[in-house]
DNA sequence: CCAGAGTGTCAAGAGATTGGACGGATCGCT
DNA sequence: AGCGATCCGTCCAATCTCTTGACACTCTGG
């Protein structure tokens, strides 16, 4: 069994994390307080200083948090069409923009963006580094357990492309997310040179 | 929110009593050492003797334990019928009888009792005021909130005899859960003095 | 009767949490 | 520009919790 220190430990991150999330979706991350994440979660100031180091690395959890939650969605929508990658990827884009949308803490980011609240917003532009890595780690085995026949850099390359995509559709819409999901499953098709469906 | 202290220590207390279920249900009381407990949950043996102070007393929380969550289950059932105190108390036994004979932790009590075993099952009969105490109070709470037409002193007697014909049926059926959950409507049906049905 | 295994207690030490204090940065206000 | 308030981040001593190892005691099988 995990050792409990572990599991302490994860409980104090969480109900931090579950802390700021609140504040955040709801006043927007310039407004959140040290002091408020410690005393919501019933903890000392210290503690959360102990835990995360800096402000700035708890908007980085809290992103990546989320980031891994949704990391559970997609695989749920890339095992729904295991078989045709173009499906399943275009499934997987569609679900990821469309529950975006709807997230709180999404929301949140982009929308109060504008303003001095770009601390958290950077964590999914200029900072994403952590979020492409995990979500590029998680897919780049995904999809070679799935389609091993593609040719393996073929493969990376167009994982990286949709991650990168995605994101990038994300912080920016132009078109409806179906719309796009569709243009990207394409995009997917051409990189990881799948035969031509016509 | 909750303190974190306590949700670190109802976290212990989980994960310990965690460890005590699956080696109970899997060997029976008899095969539990205190020094497995705490090695499954990943802490000292003295931590399990200062949070649960005897191994009897793991006993008793292993029951309660178990207790409070078959209490959420008769309050649902309660609630499906809840203009009709008869109904609901059938309703309720007959989910008591019928999920008690699935549960792990219930058949190892019971199976296993006759030999070394019956430290636990000691908790549902020679010492079984910790389990009646929460039962009644729980159900006297429910009774006098939505059959607040019928008589307190009935009402508590009729659910004190209902309870305790519960637990005595539990650990020694005669008949089928169904059979015995409609007598035990009849009975309390009579002691609360409900108008006759006929 | 002895050896082994298990329960329960104790005390010292390691680790985590607290609370209070502090320096430095930023911001609104005058 | 200066001032006060607010907050971040760091430090430290006191306190609490868990761990570790030792020990007395009981029970059981050989």
């Amino acid at each position: 069994m995990t050792r409990y220190r572990e599991s302490v430990r994860s409980l104090l991150r969480d109900r931090l994390l579950d802390a700021a999330y609140e504040r955040v979706t709801a006043d927007g991350w310039s407004k959140l307080r040290m002091a408020h994440i410690a005393t919501t979660a019933g903890v000392s100031r210290q503690t959360v200083y102990t835990e995360f180091g800096t402000r700035d690395a708890i908007g980085q959890a809290l992103v990546m948090r989320e980031v891994d939650r949704f990391l559970l969605g997609v695989q749920e929508q890339l095992d729904a069409h295991r078989p045709d990658p173009r499906a399943a990827v275009e499934a997987a884009v569609r679900f990821t923009l469309d529950t975006a949308a709807d997230n709180p803490l999404v929301k949140s980011v982009l929308t109060s963006s504008r303003g001095a609240e770009d601390d958290l917003l950077a964590h999914l532009t200029t900072r994403s580094e952590p979020l492409l890595e995990t979500a590029t780690t998680m897919l780049d085995a995904y999809a070679a357990e799935a389609w091993p026949h593609i040719d393996a850099d073929s493969r990376a390359l167009a994982v990286e492309t949709v991650v990168r995509l995605t994101v990038s559709h994300l912080v920016q819409p132009t078109l409806p997310p179906s719309t796009t999901a569709a243009r990207l499953a394409r995009v997917l098709s051409r990189v990881a040179l799948l035969p031509d469906p016509s």
